[in-house]
Parts: C-alpha cells; sequence; structure tokens
DNA sequence: ACCTTAAAGTGAATATATTTGCTTTAACGC
DNA sequence: GCGTTAAAGCAAATATATTCACTTTAAGGT
C-alpha cells in the first residue's frame, strides 16, 4: 500500500525547484534553462528533478500553472466600477514589470498543452471573474459578460504588455470606461 | 578583404534550417527543440547551425523574427468596413490552425527582443495600418485610430487564440462593429 | 572560365545532460 | 517514539549536445 507524503521535505524540495525555474526563465530566457541548472540554483539533486518531473518542459508547465492559480483575491469594493478599475490597475502595475512579461510568455510557451488541460487550468480565473460580475449583477448593476471582459480589458492589456507598449493607470482606467459603456447603452 | 557570401547554398540552409526549426517548436513545443533535431530535419550539418546561430534560442528568434517580417498586404476593397472586415476574418482564419497558434506562441515566448528591435520589427505592420486608415480617411469616413484597432481588433483576436477559445467570422465581424461603433458615437 | 576564400561538411574530442543502481533521510501511520 | 518505505541524495555509466581541427564545396569577383 503506497501512501503518498507530500509533506515536509517533498514540498520544501518543490517550492525550491519552481523558485530557481522561475527565476532563470525569466532571466535567461527559456532556453539556457536545464535541469542541472535549476538543480544548482535550488541546492537540490539533479536526479530528483528528473525523476519527479522527467523533464524540464513538465517542471516550468507545473511551475507556471501553479503560479498562476495562486489565486490573488480579485477586489470586492461593493461596486462594479470600483472592482474593475482596481483589477484593471493591478494587471497594469504588474505587468509593467519585465518579471511578470517574461513569466507570461514562460506560460504561453509551456501551453502547448491540451485543450482540456488549458481550460482546467484557466477555470478556476474565470470562476472569481464571473463571481465579482455576479455579485455586480445581485446589486442591480448593469453587468458585462465575462467574454466582454476578456475582449476589452484583458486583451488589451496583455497584448500591449507582449508588444511592449507601455501601461498605466490612465490606459487602464480608459479600458474599464469602453467596457462598462458598452452594457449601458 | 572579407566578401559575404549570402547567396545559393547559404540562402538554402537558412531557409531548410528556419523551416525545420519553426516545424519543431510548433509540434513539439519549444523545449525538445535541439540543434541536432533541427539539423536532422532539415538535413544539414549540426556544425553549419551552430556556427550560424550560436544557440537554438537565437536561430528561433531570428527565424520568427523573419517570419513577422514576411508582411502580406493589408486589404484595400475601398471601403473601411470592407477593408477592417476581410483583415479580421482573415487573421481569425489564420489562428484557427493550431500550428498558427503554437507560432504565436513560439514567437512571444522567444521574443525577449529589445524595445528597439521591437519598435523596428513592427514598425512596417504599423505602417501598412496606418497607409489603411488613410485612404479611409482621405474617403471622408469616420476613421478610428490605430491604437484602437490594435485593443478592439488585433488584442481579442490574439488573446483568445492564446487561451484556446474558438475564433469564426461572427466573431470577427463583431469586433469591427464594435470598433467602428466607437467613432461613430 | 578561373581563383580566392566564405561557408558548408566530416569525424573525432570534449562537455553536458540524463539514466541507473544503490544509499540515506525523514514523512506518515501506528 | 518506532517502523516502514516514499522520496531525496550520491556516484558512476550512458547518451546526447557542443566544440574543434580539418576537408570539401561553391559564391562572388575577375
Amino acid at each position: 500500500m503506497s501512501t503518498r507524503r507530500p509533506g515536509g521535505r517533498t514540498a520544501i524540495v518543490k517550492a525550491k525547484a519552481f523558485e530557481a525555474a522561475r527565476a532563470l526563465a525569466v532571466e535567461h530566457g527559456l532556453h539556457n534553462v536545464t535541469m542541472p541548472e535549476i538543480a544548482k540554483l535550488a541546492g537540490i539533486a539533479p536526479t530528483s528533478l528528473y525523476r519527479r518531473w522527467g523533464d524540464v518542459g513538465s517542471l516550468l508547465m507545473e511551475m507556471a500553472v501553479e503560479r498562476l492559480n495562486e489565486t490573488f483575491p480579485l477586489p470586492d469594493e461593493g461596486g462594479l466600477l470600483a472592482d474593475l478599475t482596481q483589477w484593471a490597475r493591478r494587471i497594469a502595475a504588474g505587468l509593467n514589470a519585465d518579471a511578470e512579461v517574461n513569466f507570461f510568455r514562460v506560460l504561453l510557451a509551456t501551453t502547448t498543452m491540451s485543450p482540456e488541460t488549458r481550460k482546467l487550468t484557466l477555470a478556476p480565473r474565470l470562476e472569481q471573474l464571473q463571481a465579482l460580475l455576479a455579485r455586480a449583477d445581485t446589486r442591480g448593476e448593469a453587468t458585462p459578460e465575462a467574454e466582454d471582459v476578456i475582449d476589452y480589458l484583458l486583451a488589451p492589456l496583455y497584448m500591449r504588455a507582449v508588444l511592449g507598449m507601455p501601461l498605466d493607470e490612465g490606459y487602464a482606467d480608459k479600458l474599464v470606461r469602453r467596457l462598462l459603456k458598452t452594457i449601458t447603452i
């Protein structure tokens, strides 16, 4: 009878490995990230990495997925405008850091995964957003669809980040205004 | 005096190498793409690859940049609505092929280019778009800014592709309608 | 057409990544 | 605590990537 032992040391090794992998990927780009390098930086044995993840790609993907799901709470300020504004500003600020943009790149690159896996990965985030919108709806506010939030808010923010265009609060606010205008018409 | 010789064989080797690199990256993802594999698929000597590009990352990046610069002409149908609709539909259709989406992922992931290089690379495309808009403007049509075309058309299309959401003509058309609505108000 | 030599090819040497078999550590159940 | 054994570590073996010294091919100038 095989009882798993994910606690203690195992958890520490995983945390160290992910942190090292993230640091290397964000700094030197996706190539140049190798198991031995990760192991060295993390201070663990390469063998452990190979046994648990098999190859760099799998390790990076798990890391990226876990990090994406480190679900930092969406705002709940009591009003849709305030919620979306704060959220958009936060994303804009985050994407101004090179490391964040590079992390997004890592995520994309590793996301040559199956549609099912991708859906599962993104599902929690989408649910959060839908909860935010549902709150607004029950308050009786005119509320956009989640799809529209993706089109009007997330897409332009990430697109600009990837193209290397600057992002600021003013731009974030503009996007929110546009989004809300579409539904009040 | 060292005279370059980029013609003939050299050009063929480059084309073969780029094609093989693209195929491998699009199929197995960015990792698992190695110089020996590229060389094998391309039918050329690994040594040649190492000499010219040094490492896989550089080769992939050059490939991606070159492909990005293969600037096919934007539509010129005599009307803004027709031009934008055709363009958006074309992008949507292209991004429905898995290979295309994966190539876009590769492009984003490998493109750790400097802001200057990025600007230079994107400049021709932006000029094309601005020419399209300028034509509409001289015809006296209500014309959006290039930035808005990026936010309302390109960003949602590419974002959805990257998230694995389906793209069709109806959606492309919807985006065009939205974009044009913003300026006629 | 011919010469010069840039750039590709070859095979062997070296370096690095990955696997394997075994030992040690410490997580979990009692 | 204590025993069992999952999971980490270590060292040596193997496989793969990268470099090196050299040869061959053919692009570009005449």
